[in-house]
DNA sequence: CTGAAAGCGCTTACAG
DNA sequence: CTGAAAGCGCTTACAG
């Protein structure tokens, strides 16, 4: 007969993969850590003045260590009083807005709340950001275009609280859940789409060559050049940033070459906005003297003359899904068992008005 | 000597204006009221399932009588972990994304959360978006161009959640602390420039006309005409709404009469983008042939060409402004005390590139 | 400044 | 399906 096992002796067992409800951290186990009393513990936590320094300083070791979550402070559990955080770098692009619709699309349909913060340059997951996440009782959380610090993935992952990345950038995770587009097939078939027209002075204006988007997009582009036997010219490969500020210092460089380009494929509709204010300033019309794709597809088109071919990608649906990723590993008991999932939404030309052959 | 009165008597009393901490309803209080035990309330509370279902009705009958709270889940009083809800009516326009940018600024200065929710259209607190604040404790609340139904404000402030409004529309509670701009001083000056290059047939687009900041910068609009004694055409003077297709629609309709108006005062920015593309339908030039003047100043100037001349009005200050004070309302003990304000910010003008002289 | 004791609000296990 | 009783985690009032 085998010795019994945990199980037989009636400790917390769980199915294969799926976590034991670790038993809750009392104030007493703390108490007991720290070699005080339960009051005592009490005391510092809700911030008494009558503890002694050291005691204090003891007890909020002991309490960190062990972990301690007040009573009823865990993550709350049922729909409806879930809140997903979403951590996005800045909040004043085009780009920003549509990611904001669809996460709040997405966290309204399964009843959470949405909590939107600005990194504002800060690496997301520092100390502050974590305690405060916590004191919120927020169940998920979603970061757009930036890669967590690991301590906070690490915080995370041991408070169960599930992380998914939106446009990931380059160094992930493998383990932490992506949600993103086919920036490569949307970098081809806007070269395409160019090369089409009759172009074969075509330059790209990217963004930030860290950037995972960045890169395949420009990527994208050398491919389809490729395909038609056209040979890529460096001096025709820009690095910048999102911004129209960006996209303008990259046109102004293109446009001052001996042979300058005669399409600018942007890596942002932000960016293409910018080549738009550069080719009026030199008199250029658009797509007349210079033919202008973008990449996007955000409310902006619809306030540029003329209307901007692009190439959209879902953005709204793209968050929309993360924040349900999210969520679902949050809201089931199986939190831990979601399979890390990496998802590409499809990005798609839309020809408007800002391409055209060029100028016999 | 005086019967006993209730402070004597040992009751709570509370200082002149500052509301008594009313003793917490307890789930004991509750059992009592219903007719049952505290053990039947407990399971109707954690959705068990053996409870008779008139038994069930009749303890949530009770539980929403007596407003009853669990322990614990009373909104957050220590920064850090509060939350304010943001109520937009549309997520997805420029005017939004400034909107945000300020009260992620407001909320992160006081480490408070900042929850984000989209009307789509629906009234501001529905039954439903109630249940969800009070289920994440959020403290306060800022509602953007909108009217709260009154049931809201009375179940708002029945659980001491301060609510402000954000660029408050016309039928104001004169008891809600608003957010303003001053939206004539706007109008007013916007006409004046144009006045003062010497243009007479000046026209305005304005949005809602049941908007309160629609109205005001068209009365700003007639009073700068009249100052200058030039009479007020009536059909120079448009509604529509704050979309560049209600721009554009304005636009067109002004641009087709006998004697067009040389400058169209946009009554937002997104409307003066339609203008834009609506001239450029009619091979008109901004600024030779049309003048333009917007109105926020929103990002989406910098990607106009050419440059657009707007009134800036501080959206990012004004929705900062307004998060702190709903948060001030929250935080402190005081709450109910807390002055209803109504505070309207400077608006200014800031002159670009869409406005010139009228062609000789 | 500390903790034994009492208390509070809620939940659990179980008898009916 | 209901509730008396026991229990749990935390806080409060107070003696030292």
């Amino acid at each position: 007969m085998p010795a019994p096992d945990d199980a037989a002796a009636g400790a917390v067992r769980s199915p294969v993969g799926v976590p034991a409800a670790r038993p809750r951290v009392t104030l007493a186990d703390v108490a007991r850590a720290a070699g005080v009393s339960s009051p005592t513990v009490s005391k510092v936590l809700n911030e008494r003045g009558d503890v002694a320094p050291e005691t204090r300083d003891r007890v909020l070791a002991a309490l960190d260590a062990a972990g301690y979550r007040r009573r009823g402070t865990t993550p709350a559990r049922r729909p409806g009083s879930l809140l997903v955080e979403l951590v996005l770098s800045d909040l004043d692009s085009p780009y920003a807005v549509e990611v904001l619709a669809g996460a709040e699309e997405g966290a309204a349909a399964s009843g959470a709340g949405l909590v939107v913060t600005a990194a504002h340059g800060r690496r997301a997951g520092g100390g502050r950001w974590l305690s405060r996440l916590r004191a919120r009782r927020s169940s998920a959380v979603v970061l757009v275009i930036s890669d967590p610090g690991p301590d906070a993935v690490e915080e995370l992952r041991r408070t169960g609280t599930p992380l998914v990345l939106l446009d990931p950038v380059g160094t992930r995770d493998p383990g932490l859940p992506t949600v993103g587009a086919t920036n490569w097939n949307g970098g081809l078939s806007a070269t395409e789409h160019l090369l089409g027209l009759g172009h074969r002075r075509v330059a790209v204006v990217s963004g930030d060559p860290s950037l995972a988007c960045s890169q395949e997009r420009v990527d994208g582009y050398r491919a389809a050049l490729g395909r038609a036997g056209v040979p890529v010219d460096e001096d025709l490969v820009r690095w910048g940033d999102f911004t129209p500020e960006g996209g303008r210092r990259g046109a102004a460089a293109l446009l001052d070459l001996a042979d300058p380009p005669t399409a600018i494929f942007a890596g942002s509709d932000s960016q293409a906005s910018g080549v738009y204010q550069e080719a009026r300033a030199r008199g250029l019309a658009v797509p007349e003297d210079l033919s202008v794709v973008g990449f996007d597809d955000v409310a902006l088109c619809q306030y540029l003359s003329p209307p901007l071919t692009t190439v959209r990608q879902p953005l709204v649906d793209m968050a929309s899904h993360a924040v349900r990723l999210a969520l679902e590993g949050a809201g089931g008991e199986a939190a831990d068992v979601v399979t890390p999932q990496h998802v590409q939404l499809a990005t798609r030309l839309v020809v408007r008005e800002s391409t055209a052959p060029p100028r016999a």
